[in-house]
DNA sequence: GCGAACCGATGAACCGGGTAAGCACGTGAC
DNA sequence: GTCACGTGCTTACCCGGTTCATCGGTTCGC
């Protein structure tokens, strides 16, 4: 019942502790013959290092930690994060490392999460997500000495490395695809705004529509929640200048502007033309199927957890761009009315 | 940049460790005065217990551990987990425990991390999702003597304490909701049929239709994808005895049976009723608006959390029924064509 | 006035591993 | 023969917090 640990297999295979530390870890100090017969003693009664004994003498903590800071309600639908820890879990799991998770209500709660990790030795690093302009979390991470990796544009990562992928000309390929089915006029319902990368999309939104001589309005923002995005296409559509496309966050908004433009009578794709960042599976599923930015996000999760693990072991490690999204064009855009 | 230790707060108090240890624990041992003397030199330079320290000297882990065990593609539309998580999370951040995620391909693969996490010492219990009858979880987790509640039904949970809702009552709803509109010929696509849920709402669907005296063709089992979904749904549509409503097992699957019904040239309601189970944000966006069973997913995952706890501090703890999921009528449900 | 009880605090052992230092023994070189 | 050097293992201490036995000193009861 109670959990074998190295004593008794030092016991059980009269040696000392010592030796049995040094068969299991391979390590020299002991001869062959004697590391097997006590790895196969270790083996039999199914032992495992207590990791409390190995953190306390140096090792480390063998997990990484992650604090999602979205409120509760609007997680479940944000298929996002499910991917995002999906990926990073594929490059834990090869290395027996774990994920510490945590839903933190507000930044303040999510430095007092990270200080706690940290200051208690739960974790060894941890990924940072969704950061603002001057995000605070940054230079805690920074006085505390703990390794961190932030997913999302460089500009907002101060010195930590970051994982990102060229938002601005995902955007423009957006904006490209839409002029080049006669869209004049195109609306953009944004997430937050205090987002580091909802502005970076903001600004590319507004550059792409210049370069093309193309109109919009200033992005909506929103709580990512279909709810506003239904509010926010609502108002879009009623305004006296219409757009005959828009661009969507997320994919939960644009599936909920789908359902207001037709209940304002208006087709999609023949009267509106949809666009959602990030494809998934939810695009493909809906009538007309939308048209949507692709990327990766299990393979930026499991970048972003090889990144911190390397910085851990105490390596200097550099940011890395992953590939931009790409365009998928659905049955949501079609040429302009 | 070290972190500080007791020893350190001793030697600037003129104390010994063991009182600090009594100070800072709220134990009996030290005077009044002594304590606040050293709560504020702790306080003043950051001190933090170090969790490992504490957990050899036999505290727990400070941490409770969930598996899932669906393939990583899928996770991320349901909003089932997430949801679950936030429920958890808001039970363990008061507690400050943690909380240990870890994505597995299949049951091997759970039990194994199971073993694992058990044998290094590193959660103090974990939570069950998605058992099978027989689930092989169950005698492990007994034999290691690890702490587990079950989310689900008792049947499958064996000597496990369990957190459940009836499923069958909340079917049964269903069937009477769509009786009462008239249908007569009732279609159901349900999640994988090793499930042990998936079988009890199998079950009740069947008891349901033959109480009220209605047809229906046996549950059409998927891997709850919307693709297989939408497959069941046109097999569903384009049988002989075609259904004039169908009742699925989530809500990306009623909302691909929506797309292909609408596809078929069937207008939902007026030619098809579509009920989903579990009600996400996902169910109110779209047009029509799904008519879905409620449950509170977070409530449960809270309880769970909440049972867990107290059956790692030692206390004997039965499961717990949480209410039905309630069914909320939408339009996506009308009287039979 | 003396023992009992109690308070506040100390020192040391302990948890389960890691690891430096040391030791016995065998081997090879000179 | 002895000195140097490996090899294979043991001993002992470290990590940081918890806990128990103990102890000096004060207070209380009789």
């Amino acid at each position: 019942m109670k959990r074998p640990t190295i004593a008794d297999i030092a016991r059980r295979a009269g040696v000392s502790k010592g030796a049995v530390s040094y068969a299991l870890n391979g390590r020299p100090g002991v001869s062959e013959e004697t590391r097997a017969r006590i790895q196969a003693i270790a083996q039999e009664i199914g032992w495992r290092p207590n990791l409390a004994a190995r953190l306390l003498s140096g090792a480390g903590a063998g997990a990484i930690g992650l604090v999602v800071c979205r409120p509760a309600r609007f997680l479940g639908v944000e298929p996002f994060f499910m991917e995002l820890i999906s990926g990073i879990e594929g490059e834990l799991a090869a290395r027996s490392y774990a994920l510490m998770l945590q839903v933190a209500a507000g930044h303040e709660d999510e430095i007092a999460v990270h200080r706690r990790w940290w200051g208690e030795g739960r974790v060894d690093g941890v990924i940072l997500l969704d950061l603002h302009a001057d995000d605070p979390r940054v230079p805690v991470v920074e006085t505390l000495g703990m390794p961190a990796v932030v997913i999302g544009h460089p500009s907002a990562a101060g010195p930590l490395p970051a994982v990102w992928s060229d938002e601005a000309a995902a955007m423009r390929g957006v904006i490209e695809h839409l002029a080049a089915l006669g869209h004049r006029r195109v609306g953009r319902v944004a997430g937050p705004a205090a987002l580091a990368h909802t502005a970076i999309r903001d600004a590319a939104f507004e550059e792409a529509l210049a370069a093309l001589g193309l109109e919009g309005a200033p992005a909506a923002h929103t709580d990512y929640t279909g709810e506003a995005g239904a509010r926010a296409t609502r108002r879009l559509l009623s305004s006296r200048a219409r757009p005959t496309a828009i661009v969507y966050d997320n994919d939960i908004m644009a599936l909920a502007g789908l359902s207001v433009a037709q209940e304002m009578g208006l087709e999609v794709p023949a009267g509106l033309s949809v666009v959602a960042w990030d494809d998934s599976p939810l695009c493909q599923v809906v009538r007309p199927p939308l048209t949507a930015l692709a990327r990766d996000i299990p393979a930026s999760g499991a970048r972003a957890a090889q990144l911190l693990l390397r910085m851990a072991a105490g390596e200097r490690v550099a940011g890395v761009e992953d590939a931009a999204a790409r365009l998928r064009p659905r049955g949501s855009t079609a040429p302009a009315p």
